[in-house]
DNA sequence: CTAGTGATTCCCT
DNA sequence: GGGAATCACTAGC
């Protein structure tokens, strides 16, 4: 069997560059989720990147912690993290190491395993909302605590890989400031998605949330 | 379509 | 203790 173009493995040195180049380069890329039932594959549409400690909006901004120890790994391993109690998000680590950067996953086009990804995502009113959103994309994957740390590069099979897909040309690229981040963080159009495309999430500017019940 | 709000747990100060 | 790289739901236009 000779895997078809679109579906050769990205080498670790893709990640091993600088985490701006290799933001808008993961669009239109396959990222493959193994399950006992299995694949589920989405196309990469809507990506975010975070420049570790020299970025007031990344986790690893105040250096190493129990949370954010895989960011300061070698790239091409992926960074879950759990927010608001309820979700999970996940990142690639570029390189070099050491340096904390990282993609988050915005959003995709789920292309194989729909099935699969609407029993996780029962709430989607249609496909294009199965992964419109980095925890949406995380939950229809299945991806969790369990999965921090994977080598999505690791040549053994493994439950998580990124495949090569139909890398996006620039024309069709676009960028801005990042969802959700605030203060000085939020300046960076380090924010990357495909022209109008359906799967990519809305933007949301970041609103500090008041405590109900008092002024 | 936009805007507002509750949910719910972990992390870090 | 405060707030978080979010989502689902509702109301209103």
């Amino acid at each position: 069997m000779i895997a078809p173009p679109d579906r050769i493995p990205l080498p670790r040195k893709f990640f091993d560059r600088p985490v701006l180049e290799v933001a808008p380069d993961l669009l239109g890329r396959l990222l493959v989720r193994s399950t006992p039932d299995g694949p589920i594959t989405v196309r990469l549409t809507e990506v975010e990147a975070y420049d570790g400690p020299n970025d007031p909006g990344s986790h690893a901004y105040r250096g190493r912690t129990p949370r954010n120890e895989v960011m300061f790994g070698p790239p091409g391993h992926v960074y879950v993290y759990f927010t608001y109690g309820m979700w999970f998000c996940m990142n690639l680590v570029c390189g070099p190491e050491g340096r904390a950067s990282a993609v988050l996953l915005r959003a995709g086009e789920v292309v194989e395993g729909a099935d699969l990804a609407r029993e996780r995502r029962a709430a989607a009113r249609n496909d294009r909302e199965l992964a419109k959103g980095p925890a949406r994309l995380a939950t229809a994957l299945g991806i969790d605590r369990a999965l921090n740390g994977t080598d999505v590069c690791a040549t053994a099979a493994t439950p998580l890989r990124i495949l090569t897909g139909t890398p996006v040309v620039a024309g069709r690229v676009r960028s801005g400031p990042r969802t959700g981040v605030s203060g000085d963080g939020g300046v960076h159009p380090w924010r990357y998605w495909i022209d109008d495309d359906p799967t990519v999430s809305p933007y949301r500017a970041h609103v500090p949330r008041r405590r109900s019940g008092s002024s």
